[in-house]
DNA sequence: GGATCCTTCTTCTTCTTC
């Protein structure tokens, strides 16, 4: 809750105000703090504003100099000050490093010793990941085995189940409103629709990498015009100079599950980008995605595929890095994201406390 | 035969004026 003291608050403009309160609201989980910066805010506004003061301020004393920042930021309304990143950074200035919250890590302890990728090094673009091992034969395709181990979480649904409560607000939000533009009805066709197309989408980028598998290791075969359903053919040119770079196909739609944790999931494809060994995602999308945080949970959900994968028997190699590649409807350039094994660790990281939250959830069922 | 599984997508601050 913010309060703001109006007999002091008169002097702001009504916008700058509430850009003021917006900073504070956005940084919810630090609430000292946060009321710390709105008084700071607050009060570098009024040494700015103050109109050509003739009595001594009770802000006089405040070192403008140092504060030169923020009160460019929170002045100019031509500057997009609102991002989290520039707040961290302001927060720093002020507070030092930011003590990052702890409370989406849950009490159920995956082992942390269990590590996905032995080979973090950057430099290794020569090796392929698999220690030297050449591939032969055609991808590997193991298809899920219904056994009725239902209990076995799957990679989606510990995503879907541990969305953060923001996550989940801009998600029900979005839906409100397609369902006031199209209907409830309208709603079910088009979600029906973006799934139709995106499983056409990866049959048809399956179908191309089967037969370019078996075809050649070195040299892609091209993206043929007029070869595929109209509806994802504009998919399928979007990403053509991107598959031009996938060579080595070893796995295609198959199912990896981690012996250790105990979860599993089905990798899109597992091939060389660019002569490195990925996990690859496929992505269709109605929105541009051109960086990887775009991509909001895509890059977790790589690595949770890449670490079951090595933590698979099934599979005799070790796959250490990532990519994500998004495709667009229209045929303009898609855009492919690799994760490099540092970033893996990361979001592998990341993964295991989704997936300590969604054992947490669950143990009593 | 029917039910279930895993996926397929969807979010990202948000206003007014030049």
């Amino acid at each position: 809750m913010v309060f703001v003291h109006l007999s002091e608050s008169r002097r702001m403009h009504t916008n700058q105000l509430l850009n003021c309160i917006k900073r504070v609201v956005f940084c919810t989980k630090r609430t000292p703090h946060c009321t710390c910066l709105f008084e700071r805010y607050f009060t570098v506004h009024h040494v700015l504003r103050s109109p050509k003061k003739k009595t001594t301020s009770l802000y006089s004393s405040v070192d403008s100099g140092r504060y030169s920042s923020l009160v460019k930021s929170v002045v100019s309304t031509r500057v997009s000050s609102q991002t989290p990143e520039s707040i961290e950074e302001e927060n720093s200035h002020f507070y030092g490093p930011v003590v990052k919250s702890h409370t989406r890590t849950s009490k159920v302890k995956v082992p942390k010793h269990v590590h996905p990728f032995l080979n973090c090094d950057d430099d290794d673009d020569d090796d392929d990941g698999a220690h030297g091992r050449e591939f032969f034969g055609p991808p590997t395709r193991i298809s899920l085995q219904r056994d009725g181990k239902a209990s076995v979480p799957s990679v989606t649904r510990v995503l879907q189940d541990t969305l953060s409560p923001l996550q989940r607000f801009y998600l029900e939000r979005w839906k409100r409103r397609m369902i006031t533009e199209l209907g409830e009805e309208g709603f079910k066709e088009y979600t029906l629709n973006l799934f139709r197309q995106g499983g056409l989408f990866h049959n048809a980028v399956e179908n191309f990498l089967s037969q370019d598998a078996t075809a050649t290791e070195t040299k892609p075969a091209d993206v043929i015009p007029g070869s595929y359903p109209t509806e994802i053919e504009g998919y399928m040119e979007s990403i053509g100079y991107i598959l031009e770079d996938i060579s080595g196909v070893r796995a295609i739609e198959s199912t990896v599950h981690h012996g250790t944790l105990d979860y599993r999931g089905i990798v899109d494809c597992v091939a060389r980008y660019r002569g490195v060994l990925c996990a690859i995602e496929w992505k269709t999308s109605e929105k541009p995605k051109p960086h990887l945080s775009n991509t909001f949970d895509n890059p977790l959900q790589v690595a949770a595929y890449a670490g079951a994968l090595n933590g698979d028997n099934n599979y005799k190699y070790q796959v250490e890095k990532g990519l994500i590649v998004v495709a667009y409807k229209d045929g303009s350039p898609g855009h492919a994201h690799p994760l490099n094994s540092t970033q893996m660790l990361d979001y592998w990281e990341r993964w295991l406390v989704r997936l300590e939250e969604y054992m947490e959830k669950n143990k009593s069922r």
